[in-house]
RNA sequence: GCGCGAGUGGCGGAAUAGGUAGACGCGCUGGCUUCAGGUGCCAGUGCCCGCAAGGGCGUGGGGGUUCAAGUCCCCCCUCGCGCACCA
């Protein structure tokens, strides 16, 4: 017979056990039995879906996963424990530009860096103790999957949700392709950094600002679930404003321009019209104005356009523009106004042109100083007002004070003298039937007013845009669409889909701005279902954030190739009911995958509208105070640093090291405190001389009482994400028991078994192989992973004596140990009696106690 | 600029409802163990004075409420994050 060496055991096995012995035996008996497999139709416990933002596989995981994937881990343990039924998945969102970028530098096919890096990280994953349900593996490049990608899109197009237009669009200069909005920050690309440039281009986009309202008031659900920060960020991006769309003609213009302006109860103020210079509007008034006109603005045009972002966004810039010779008609009074085009205006918000009103808009007020345009104040700011209704102030004598008196008040603000614009509450002067009114009423009455007159009405505006989802680059979902050659877009016939990429063999991938897809001729040629004629497909893919918005349901039925996810299993499981993941995707995966929850919705294809019942954000893993990442060369690699301590050390240290949604330096992690800790606990287990049949109720109740007292206070502070108080009590427990086997009952002790019990329970949660290996030597069968905690008892919660501070004028001078229980009457005079009360006395008088039992008695004295 | 969040020992961090601040761990100091060097055991460890008993100070700074404040209120400082011409 053969022999197996043992493994290297001399660097680690001191402390009592080998971890790396420990680790490969469960693994391999994990890996053989599937436990964690989420139960069927059979399983009568109530359901939980844990999951955590599936991972890109980029070829550099790090302590970032390690960390979320530890959380992950937990929490799907955690209600296993309680005696739910969990589905805890895992998958790769395995489409993207960096895939990409490998194989044009390797001249690879970009599958093959893909699918061995997936293969690296499952084998890391296995390697921490995950508790994946590993049937259920999905990889959004597999054709498999992104057919439902595909079908998506259609079903979208169906339902006027997927469109096509032409628009100035965000541009990578670098990955030479379209951007979404989510994905530019401060103008730059969110994933390889190069600075974004505006570029017309006609692309793809759901209409994701259909949704606006309901992606905002829907936040509300959510109140208390989510993090107030993403519910935050959330709300601002989509960014609602309310308030009315006012028409304006301009002379010499058959059809009149419409603004959209949240203070419509100032438009007695109007004394100017701006246009954003890259509108066609502003290109169209130009043009109708006279050469010297169209020179200016032509030269204007072109100053503009060679600004960056960054630099058009800077603030405190000096406002720039220039007269297009033009005048639009204030359709409140007839007033002429002279119509600019200033970048100061944004072409693709609202209605790309604004009334400018600038004694009450600071950036209007910045461009008539610019520009010598007259202000005319039309809310008098210094009029007292007490919500909707004027206060009548008295003189001297009694009589009412004329609300237009406060001229010489109003003079010392004039905002063409002060420069600062009057935004503030007040009465309304100079405007006709408006005149007196609050703003909130004015704006109201102003509504009515357009309305009555045809020229305007209630409306509201918001930041956020509609999702480009175009892309020119080869590895993603290609687009199923055809455009046909008299000018037609028709979808891809149902029974073509999967449309699937052509081999990459061949095919030059080399970012040149269109899709590479393009030059792949024999897959980009086809004919018009239609006609039959000659047609071509639309070279385009999707961002993969489209794979990333519905995958959670993809999960509950893998590989059915009859349809993107089972309804029937999505209201078994789904919604997802603890999210996990990184704060990065606040706008951008969480925005998109509840858009998309809310189409499959209104579809009548799921019945819930948010996607993730409850989400946890993790904070970062840090390295010398930066966040790690392979350019600067400060990658702890997760592989590597399983290698010395051993998976359930790196998992322990980590959940140990603070609090879930701070950030980490990875140099403050200590693997040694864990490290000893484990070493310890196991110990404990090893000590352990008693069976499993004792009557714990014959055990040493001091230490039963710790062990209790875990056992009640572990779930709730679980609940809450404070895994690293419950790795202290955890410790707390272990130090108590050795304690008992050292110097007190000693290891036969029944309650040294229920406390060792205890501890690998509550372990498993952190230390699954460790707290697996404990179990047996307890003499219990596998798996600990899934068995439901015990319930404290409670008579074993309340103490028999407290310990209670008594206070002197505010300061403790001596502590008394009573009863519980004991009556406030009793524990006064035991207070007033005691030696270093009376001694810290000295003469001072008690001239109130407060006694609270069981916590303190306060003495004052004077 | 606007909006949030956070400041607790040498370090990471604890502290249900205002009730003994510093749990737990790292580090450090001393001791024990036939113990060669990552993981045994015990004790100590917020700062200052003191041999001790004891006393004073102490949760970014200043004020306040309260018998009692890390916790509640006001002002300020520092750091972090988000948004940044959104009409």
């Amino acid at each position: 017979m053969s022999q197996t060496l043992p493994p290297d055991t001399s660097a680690h096995s001191e402390g009592g056990y080998d971890a790396h012995a420990v680790q490969q035996k469960w693994q391999a008996r994990w890996a053989e039995a599937d436990p964690f497999r989420a139960g069927g139709d059979g399983d009568s416990r109530p359901r939980k879906f844990v999951l955590g933002m599936f991972p890109y596989p980029s070829g550099d995981l790090h302590m970032g996963h390690a960390e979320s994937y530890a959380y992950v881990d937990i929490v799907a343990r955690f209600w296993r424990h309680r005696g739910y039924n969990v589905l805890n998945p895992i998958g790769w969102d395995s489409f993207g530009l960096p895939a990409e970028n490998a194989a044009i530098q390797r001249g690879a096919d970009p599958r093959e860096w893909t699918y061995a890096n997936i293969d690296q990280h499952k084998k890391s994953f296995r390697e921490y103790g995950s508790s994946y349900d590993w049937s259920r593996i999905l990889h959004t490049s597999d054709p498999d999957y992104y057919h439902w990608n595909q079908w998506l899109f259609q079903k979208l197009y169906e339902r006027d949700l997927a469109y096509r237009k032409e628009s100035p669009v965000n541009w990578c200069p670098n990955d030479q392709t379209v951007l979404a909005n989510e994905q530019v920050v401060d103008g730059h690309c969110e994933r390889c950094g190069a600075e974004v440039v505006k570029k017309k281009l006609t692309q793809w986009y759901f209409k994701i600002t259909d949704y606006a309202d309901r992606l905002l008031d829907d936040l509300n659900q959510l109140e208390g679930f989510w993090p107030q920060k993403v519910i935050r960020m959330q709300r601002n991006w989509i960014g609602r404003s309310v308030g009315a769309d006012i028409e304006f003609e301009i002379e010499g213009r058959d059809e009149r321009v419409t603004v959209f302006s949240t203070r419509p109860d100032t438009l007695h103020g109007a004394t100017f019209f701006v246009v954003a210079p890259d509108s066609d509007l502003a290109a169209e008034l130009a043009a109708g104005a006279d050469a010297d006109v169209r020179m200016r603005f032509q030269d204007y045009l072109d100053e503009v356009g060679k600004q960056t972002e960054i630099e058009r966004q800077s603030t405190d810039r000096p406002k720039t523009g220039v007269f297009l010779g033009r005048y639009a008609i204030n359709p409140i009074n007839g007033e002429r106004l002279p119509v600019w085009a200033a970048d100061y205006v944004l072409a693709d918000y609202g209605h790309g042109a604004v009334m400018a009103v600038p004694a009450h808009d600071q950036r209007d007020l910045d461009f008539a100083r610019a520009f010598d345009l007259p202000v005319k104040v039309v809310v008098d700011t210094t009029a007292p007002i007490t919500g909707a209704i004027p206060v009548i102030e008295l003189d001297e004598n009694g009589d009412p004070i004329d609300p237009g008196a406060g001229d010489d008040a109003l003079d010392t603000i004039d905002p063409a003298k002060t420069g600062v614009a009057l935004t503030g509450e007040g009465r309304m002067i100079n405007s006709g039937s408006l005149d007196g009114l609050s703003k909130r009423n004015a704006i109201a009455r102003m509504i009515d007013q357009l309305q009555a007159k045809g020229v305007g009405r209630a409306s509201k505006s918001y930041r956020l845009r509609d999702w480009l989802i175009s892309r020119q680059r080869f590895w993603g979902t290609p687009i199923p669409m055809i455009h046909t050659q008299d000018g037609r877009i028709v979808p891809v016939p149902e029974d073509q889909l999967p449309l699937t990429l052509p081999d990459a063999q061949g095919l030059d991938l080399t970012p040149k701005g269109t899709s590479p897809l393009g030059g792949a001729t024999e897959w980009i040629e086809t004919v018009d279902p239609e006609t039959g004629e000659p047609a071509l497909r639309d070279a385009d893919t999707m961002d993969t954030f489209v794979d990333s918005s519905w995958y959670f349901l993809r999960f509950l039925n893998p590989g059915d190739p009859t349809q993107a996810f089972s309804p029937r299993e999505a209201d078994k499981w789904a919604p997802v009911d603890s999210y996990i993941g990184g704060v990065e995707h606040a706008i951008l995966h969480l925005l998109y995958a509840r858009f998309i929850t809310k189409v499959l919705f209104d579809m009548g294809l799921v019945e819930f509208t948010e996607p993730f019942s409850s989400l946890i954000n993790q904070g970062m893993v840090l390295l010398d105070g930066s966040k790690m990442s392979k350019s600067k060369g400060n990658l702890v690699e997760f592989a590597a640093s399983m290698v010395d301590p051993g998976a359930d050390v790196v998992r322990t240290a980590i959940a140990f090291a603070g609090p879930v949604e701070d950030d980490i330096n990875w140099e403050d992690v200590s693997t040694t405190g864990a490290a000893k800790f484990l070493a310890r606990a196991m110990r404990v287990a090893q000590d352990v001389t008693s069976e499993p049949d004792v009557i714990w109720a014959e055990g040493d109740t001091a230490l039963r009482r710790v062990t209790h007292r875990l056992l009640a206070e572990a779930p709730g502070l679980v609940e809450q994400t404070k895994f690293n108080v419950v790795v202290a009590r955890l410790m707390e427990l272990v130090n108590a028991t050795r304690k008992v086997i050292d110097s007190g009952a000693g290891p036969a002790d029944p309650a040294v078994r229920e406390a060792a019990e205890a501890v690998t329970m509550i372990l498993d949660l952190f230390a699954p192989h460790t707290a697996e290996e404990m179990w047996e030597i307890l003499g219990y069968e596998p798996f600990v992973g899934l068995v439901t905690w015990r319930q404290a008892d409670p008579t074993l919660l309340v103490e028999d004596t407290v310990k209670i501070a008594v206070q002197i004028d505010g300061k403790v001078r001596a502590t008394l140990e009573v009863p519980a229980r004991i009556g406030a009457a009793e524990l006064e005079q035991l207070a007033r009696d005691d030696e270093r009360v009376i001694r810290s006395l000295g003469d001072r008088e008690i001239v109130r106690a407060i006694v609270r039992p069981p916590k303190v008695v306060s003495f004052s004295t004077r």
